[in-house]
RNA sequence: GGAUGGAUUCCCGAGUGGCCAAAGGGGGCAGACUGUAAAUCUGUUAGCGACGCUUUCGAAGGUUCGAAUCCUUCUCCAUCCA
C-alpha cells in the first residue's frame, strides 16, 4: 500500500483548512474518490495561480483518484462581478466555449481523460437551464441567510457592497457539487482558500439533501511575502500557454523567485522528493541560487516538456553567465532593407516589448539602463545599422538586468 | 421612489477658477549595493517629431480670456429613509 494521498498533500504544503481530516483522509487511502475543482472560464489560457491545483489534481490522480475538472461555463455567462469595475466585459456564448475548449486542452496535458480516469464537466448544462422557482424549493430552502452573512467573506464585502448575484454565488457553487455528486458520485471538492466558505455551502448541501457524507479540502494560496497573489506580474499574469508567456519567461519568473518562498514552491509545484526539496530549502545565501534554478527548470518542465526547459535554462545561464546570445530568449526579426536605413534605439526597445512607449523607452535609455551588445547606451537617438551586428549577425539589447530582447535580420 | 455624500492618473488618496500632467503614499521601471533574492538609498513613472506640443480628473453639454475645480443633464457607487 503506498502513501495516503492526503499525507503527501499535507507534507507537500497544499492543505490549509479540511472540513473532516480524518474522514478525508480515511477514504483517500481505502476506495477510489471522485473529487472536482472549478476552474472559471475567463480567459483563453490556465495561469501559474491555477497551476497549483492543478498540481494537485496531478497528485490525486497519481494515487488512483478521479478527478473532475469543472469548468464554469454558466457563471462565467453573468461574469464575476466581485473584481474590477472597469473591464466587465459581457463575454459572449462563443468566447466562453473558445476559453473553455482551451482550458480543456492545456488540463489535456497534466490530467489523464481517457477511460474515465478523469471527468470534465461543465456547469453550464445544468445552470443554464435552471428553472428560478424550482431551484429555489429545491435547493434555496437548504440556505440560511443569517449563517451565510456571517461568512468570512461576505464580512468584507458587507462593508464595500455585495450584490445579490455575488451573493448566490455560493449557492450555484453549492449546487455545482450537489450536481456532481448526483451525476458521478463526487463528494469531495477542493480548490483555493479563498473557495472555503463555497465549499462549505456544497459540503452541506450535499449532506442536508442527499443525507450523504461530502468533504472539503482548500490549499494554500500561493502568495509573495508581502501577500501578493503569485503568478501575476503588473504585466499580467504568467500564462500556461507558451504564446501568452514564452517558456523563458515562464522560466525566469520562477528563477527569480523570493529565497523565502522557495522551499514552498519546491514543495507544490514539482514532484522531487521532499528529502530534496528541503535540502534545497535550506541552502543560503548565493548557494540559494542552485535551488531557484531546480525549482524554474522543474516547473517549466512540467508545464512546457523537457526539451523547452533545457532551453529556457541554456538560454537563461549564458545570457546571466556571460552575456551569450542564445537562440532562445525573445527574438525579433526584420527584414534586410528595413536596417539597411538604420533602426533607432527606442524602436528597437518598442518593438522587442522592452518598453510600454517611446518615452518609457527614452527614459530607460536617459537613466542608464540599456545595453546593446554589452555596450551601455545612453544616447537617445542613437541608431543601428548591420555595422553594428556581431560577428554572428545578431544585437543583443539588455534592458536592466534581467530584460533582454536578440534582433535579427531575415535571412 | 426620496435625502445626502461621492466618482481624480496603474492603485489608494490630496486638490474647490490660472502657479495642475495634477501633492503624498503604494506599486512599476531604471541606477547604486548584491546572489538574476530580500532590505535600503537615489532617480523616474500620460503621450509625442520634446526647453515645445497634444490628450487626461465618471459621461455629455454650458459659463469663462482661462475649468479637475462653477452651472445643467445623465451614468454609476455609498449611507440613511420608504
Amino acid at each position: 500500500m503506498s502513501t495516503n494521498v492526503y499525507d503527501i498533500l499535507k507534507e507537500r504544503g497544499f492543505i490549509e483548512q479540511t472540513t473532516h481530516e480524518d474522514e478525508i483522509r480515511e477514504i483517500l487511502g481505502k476506495e477510489r474518490v471522485t473529487f472536482y475543482i472549478g476552474f472559471d472560464a475567463t480567459a483563453d489560457s490556465l495561469t501559474a495561480g491555477h497551476f497549483l491545483t492543478v498540481m494537485a489534481m496531478m497528485h490525486m490522480q497519481r494515487a488512483g483518484h478521479r478527478p473532475i475538472a469543472l469548468l464554469g461555463g454558466g457563471t462565467t455567462m453573468i461574469g464575476d462581478p466581485s473584481g474590477k469595475s472597469d473591464m466587465r466585459t459581457i463575454m459572449t456564448k462563443e468566447t466562453i466555449q473558445h476559453n473553455a475548449d482551451c482550458f480543456y486542452e492545456q488540463l489535456s496535458k497534466f490530467i489523464n481523460f481517457d477511460n474515465d480516469n478523469a471527468i470534465i464537466a461543465n456547469n453550464a448544462d445544468w445552470l443554464l437551464n435552471l428553472n428560478y422557482v424550482e431551484f429555489l424549493r429545491e435547493v434555496g430552502v437548504h440556505f440560511s441567510v443569517n449563517k451565510m452573512l456571517t461568512a468570512e467573506c461576505y464580512k468584507q464585502r458587507m462593508e464595500k457592497g455585495l450584490t445579490f448575484f455575488e451573493f448566490n454565488y455560493m449557492i450555484m457553487q453549492s449546487y455545482d457539487f450537489l450536481k456532481l455528486n448526483q451525476l458521478y458520485g463526487c463528494n469531495l471538492q477542493l480548490g483555493g482558500n479563498d473557495q472555503w466558505s463555497n465549499i462549505l455551502g456544497g459540503v452541506d448541501l450535499i449532506r442536508r439533501k442527499e443525507q450523504k457524507p461530502a468533504f472539503g479540502l482548500t490549499f494554500k494560496l500561493l502568495t509573495t511575502s508581502e501577500g501578493i497573489k503569485m503568478g501575476k506580474t503588473m504585466k499580467g499574469a504568467v500564462w500556461l500557454d507558451p504564446k501568452k508567456t514564452s517558456p523563458y519567461e515562464f522560466y525566469q519568473y520562477w528563477r527569480n523567485i523570493e529565497d523565502v518562498k522557495v522551499e514552498e514552491c519546491l514543495g507544490l509545484l514539482t514532484f522531487l522528493p521532499m528529502d530534496e526539496v528541503r535540502r534545497l530549502g535550506a541552502l543560503k545565501d548565493a548557494e540559494i541560487n542552485h535551488a531557484k534554478e531546480v525549482l524554474a527548470y522543474e516547473i517549466t518542465k512540467i508545464v512546457h516538456g523537457e526539451e523547452e526547459a533545457n532551453k529556457a535554462q541554456e538560454a537563461a545561464r549564458a545570457l546571466f553567465g556571460g552575456g551569450k546570445k542564445s537562440e532562445d530568449i525573445p527574438t525579433t526579426t526584420y527584414p534586410a532593407d528595413r536596417f539597411e536605413a538604420g533602426i533607432d534605439l527606442i524602436t528597437l526597445l518598442v518593438d522587442g516589448k522592452m518598453a510600454t512607449s517611446r518615452s518609457d523607452a527614452r527614459r530607460t535609455i536617459e537613466q542608464g539602463g540599456v545595453t546593446v551588445n554589452e555596450v551601455k547606451v545612453t544616447e537617445i537617438d542613437k541608431v543601428f545599422t548591420p555595422g553594428d551586428f556581431d560577428s554572428e549577425g545578431a544585437l543583443l539589447v539588455k534592458k536592466g538586468k534581467k530584460a533582454y530582447h536578440c534582433f535579427k535580420i531575415t535571412e
